[in-house]
DNA sequence: CTTAATTGATATAAATATAGTATCAGTTAG
DNA sequence: CTAACTGATACTATATTTATATCAATTAAG
């Protein structure tokens, strides 16, 4: 059970780097470059997510993206949303007979608290806490700060 | 964001049926036309649960399944893991240069603490939670007690 | 004022996962 | 013997995810 797809995840890894370089425009190409992300893909993934107000963009030499709100105020469970559609445990399990009464309905009800405990859990985990981690344990994390490019051996590369 | 497949649907609620008949073997038939599911593909959800030990059969004419064991041992969790396979909120996120050193990255961290969550949460909803909740309320879901078929224009045969 | 580096928009294809169907052989109660 | 069952497995269909490809518009820089 897969819960972040793909794109999800090229999409939080994107917003750490414009976080991470807060201020100036970032290149699609140097993200995808740098986090070996498929280039045309996570151009898609950046487009969606100026539709929803995420991130700006700036055309031309020398443009590209970047943060257009708080890293605090981005949640994990937004881009979920925004990237695999509202969280939902299960449709309507019993959609014949069973569910004449849905809103008394147990199972529902046992489905949709669960529901709420996922989505808040995610909702917790910002792409500003995901930064300050970062920060604190930078030294793990040496491409999102500089340019170094250690133990490129594990890579398969495009 | 979908979590439960059909699958794992099918698998809870063919459970919550043989739960409630306890002691007699149930036909795949009566479940599918009971619940409108598919006949075949059904099969193929119960005889996977075979397989994992979670129910039993007998073949031939007034055969079927029966549960092999306890409804309160039987985790939603467990199902997902036969079904969808384990619950893992991504793989290594950083697959490239930044995980040098996985066992220690910040970020790794923070997804398998929500895989953890994740994880409890439907480790705690069992078929006996759930049967019992039915009873509770039970009047809410006669196909399930009972032989009542209310509403069967729904229904596509297949 | 031309060029190369960029984003905007959109169409399409490839790969994978999910959902559903069909069939044949073996078992068993009646 | 037969009809109601499961065991096993191969197959098809549909949906979703992942990835690529194009062309137009914008802009910094020489
Ligand atoms: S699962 Fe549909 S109302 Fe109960
Ligand atoms: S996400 Fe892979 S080790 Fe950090």
């Amino acid at each position: 059970m897969k819960v972040l797809t793909k794109k999800t995840d090229y999409a939080i890894r994107a917003l750490l780097m414009l976080g991470a370089k807060r201020g100036s425009y970032v290149s699609v190409r140097s993200i995808a470059v740098e986090q070996d992300m498929p280039y045309q893909f996570l151009r898609g993934v950046l487009q969606e997510m100026i539709r929803h107000g995420l991130i700006v963009s700036k055309e031309g030499v020398q443009g590209g993206f970047m943060l257009a709100k708080e890293p605090d105020e981005i949640g994990v469970k937004q881009l979920i949303e925004i990237f695999q559609g509202t969280v939902q445990v299960s449709e309507c399990m019993f959609r014949k007979q069973l569910c004449a009464n849905r809103s008394r309905c147990v199972l529902r009800h046992e489905i949709m608290r669960i529901e709420q405990v996922v989505s808040d859990e995610f909702e917790q985990v910002t792409i500003g806490k995901l930064l300050r981690k970062l920060n604190a344990a930078s030294n793990l994390m040496p491409a999102l700060t500089d340019g170094e490019k250690p133990d490129s051996t594990i890579l398969k590369e495009e």
